[in-house]
DNA sequence: TCTAATTTTTAGTTTTGTCTAAAAAAATAT
DNA sequence: ATATTTTTTTAGACAAAACTAAAAATTAGA
């Protein structure tokens, strides 16, 4: 059984290892707001445990157990902010810290009940894929409405980061998640897109299509 | 902000209150598989924060503080194995260890908007009363059903303690917490009970009679 | 290439919450 | 009422996970 700090350091390692290639001591450190030498003995615990491959002064990578290990943390934590957006009508913007907490909840039993009780959903409210028990993550065929041509569809997965506010003018104008969306028209002059949600047809500035994600089928 | 294991001893504090009068260094760490020298340091660490009333050689009991604070990880508790029971189908038996986890959550809005998510639930799926926010805690009208005279009405509230495998029955006879309960008759020669819940008649032993738990308004 | 700057590791300290063993206080029994 | 037993507290140790400061390795600059 890993601890709470172990967990943190896996989800650390991957999306680094995701974002930049080379996991370097202090990247570690500065992402999770800790001094390099808490890292180093960290990164000593975990070749131990065979997370990562390591050799002194020469940075990480993550063996398959530690990936594994990560994703299956990363599952519990996407699944814990659908949980709190879709059933306990949070905002996308306040559910991350809470979920910090959630994923460290011990019990595969509960997960696979969360699961199947928001209808094993396939992103989370961020538009980020939801890997699935066995650690396969699906990769996303996810773009943002404006690179979206006229008479093109998707589905609503989320939105870009730091756009917190827009959640709140989606949801005013009933628009959720998971809805589906159609480009009617694109107005050449200011890239206005208007498009069909639910029969409606609402208008989008271009700022807002250059933020809104959504997952196409191409 | 109080750390997990703070919150556990404030809980079993609370517990030994209510059941015994006397809280002994010896039965809190009996309560919490510790040995009573690690049960001191926390009591000291507890008059330090206002949590007891302690003097040395003379054991505890809680201040106003200590219980509030007590109650609000009960609460939590409490609400939790409801979610799990209510929303996610687990069984009544399997939920204590997984609540023991999720009440150290940090989050007042969390438990707010669980709260309403679940109906504002006055008993847990043991029976046992939620406090409410404010720390109050409505005493139980509480009954076991074999308390109940012919035509006398109670809402299903839980099973009594160890009797696990009467929730799967009541499960299989569709019978659920919340359901209201009418006694029709009650036969004089084996204490057989038949009773109406949800417009169907029902037949119940003497054993499940003792150990059926209702809400009454007497 | 060889020195200077940067990064990483090592060594030693701190805090939290546990433990064991011994000392002190309280309770019990004769 | 005092000696024995039990309970509680004290004192000191340990593990986990962080830290600081100093040493070692690597990288970069001239």
């Amino acid at each position: 059984m890993n601890s709470q700090s172990e967990e943190d350091y896996l989800k650390a390692l991957y999306h680094l290892e995701m974002d930049f290639d080379a996991v370097s001591t202090s990247s570690i450190a500065e992402y999770l707001n800790m001094k390099p030498s808490s890292v180093t003995d960290m990164l000593k615990k975990f070749a131990e445990k065979k997370f990562i491959n390591y050799q002194k002064y020469k940075g990480t990578s993550l063996t398959k157990k530690g990936k594994l290990t990560a994703l299956s943390i990363i599952r519990k934590h996407r699944l814990w902010e659908t949980f709190l957006v879709e059933k306990l009508s949070f905002g996308w913007d306040q559910v991350h810290i809470i979920a910090e907490q959630l994923e460290h909840i011990k019990s595969e039993e509960l997960i696979e009940k969360l699961d199947n009780f928001l209808d094993n959903p396939k992103y989370d409210p961020h538009g980020d894929p939801i890997p699935c028990k066995d650690g396969n993550i699906e990769e996303m065929n996810q773009k943002l409405l404006v690179e979206l041509k006229t008479s093109q569809k998707g589905i609503i997965t989320g939105v870009k980061k730091g756009t917190a506010s827009l959640l709140n003018y989606l949801d005013k104008e009933k628009v959720k998640l998971g809805d589906s969306v159609k480009v009617i028209e694109i107005l050449e002059f200011d890239g206005t897109y208007i498009v069909e949600i639910n029969k409606r047809k609402l208008t989008f500035s271009e700022k807002i299509c250059q933020n809104l994600l959504l997952e196409t089928n191409d």
